[in-house]
DNA sequence: CGGGATCCAACGCGATACTG
DNA sequence: CAGTATCGCGTTGGATCCCG
């Protein structure tokens, strides 16, 4: 049976896939999904990534209760960050959106290449080369 | 085997996600796929959504191959937008998602309650950051 | 009716510097 | 090592006006 997209639901939806769906706490949850890293570590694994960014979404994740952090006082501090079970189940549909997204993607950049080539044939010469 | 979390994979599934994870994408498919629907029609069912978002979200969407445009040259012009053969196809893991989101969102706002008190005590006057 | 153009406010986010 | 604090700019997104 197929769910209807009633809105209460698609607005909840909506702000939790918002959340999640945010450019690093995808790559924070992949990463933690093969096992618990400290900081350094997903400062590392998530290339690109500021210290500032991974520390907001870290502290976002563990709000949701999807993360868990566990401080270690040694004596250079180190801190581990995990999955916790609810992070951990929402693996599965990531990796349902992966397994997707692995599957189509080729088919979105074509969409792209041949929607961008017919929309530039009518507006090539438009380009900005001045700013203000 | 279950597919791993390869470095390559992950950024081509971030970067979807946060192509159709923002806010308005996801309601707007969702709506879409219980029919197609006319630019008024979907602007009065996404709920707090401009005209300028719509557009822009339609466009993006119809630029991944996600979402058709079709012009009826009636008097008052009339564009119905429907999801594609892809655009269907990407509502299931969505459906994934929001299926999760549905049994979850519960323990994520419980999740968010606790952290905040938590959060609260040491820093009281942090409560107003999350008012409009 | 559908949507492009413009102005402007808000904030997301990176870079940098400083603590414990 | 694991953060916190501050600044500054680029982008996002709403409001408004106008056009086919």
């Amino acid at each position: 049976m197929h769910s209807h997209f009633d809105p209460a639901k698609c607005q909840t939806v909506s702000e939790i896939l918002s959340r999640i769906g945010d450019k690093w706490s995808v790559l924070i949850i992949m990463k933690l999904g093969s096992g618990p890293s400290r900081f350094s570590d997903l400062k590392r694994s998530v290339v690109g990534i500021s210290q500032r960014m991974l520390t907001l979404t870290l502290r976002a994740l563990e709000r949701d209760g999807l993360v868990s952090r566990t401080v270690h006082p040694t004596v250079p501090p180190s801190v581990v960050y995990e999955l916790t079970d609810l992070g951990r189940s929402l693996s599965k549909p990531i990796e349902a959106m992966g397994g997707w997204v692995f599957c189509n993607h080729e088919k979105i950049h074509e969409a792209r290449a041949e929607f961008d080539s017919r929309y530039a044939a009518s507006d090539e010469n438009s380009a900005e080369l001045h700013k203000p």
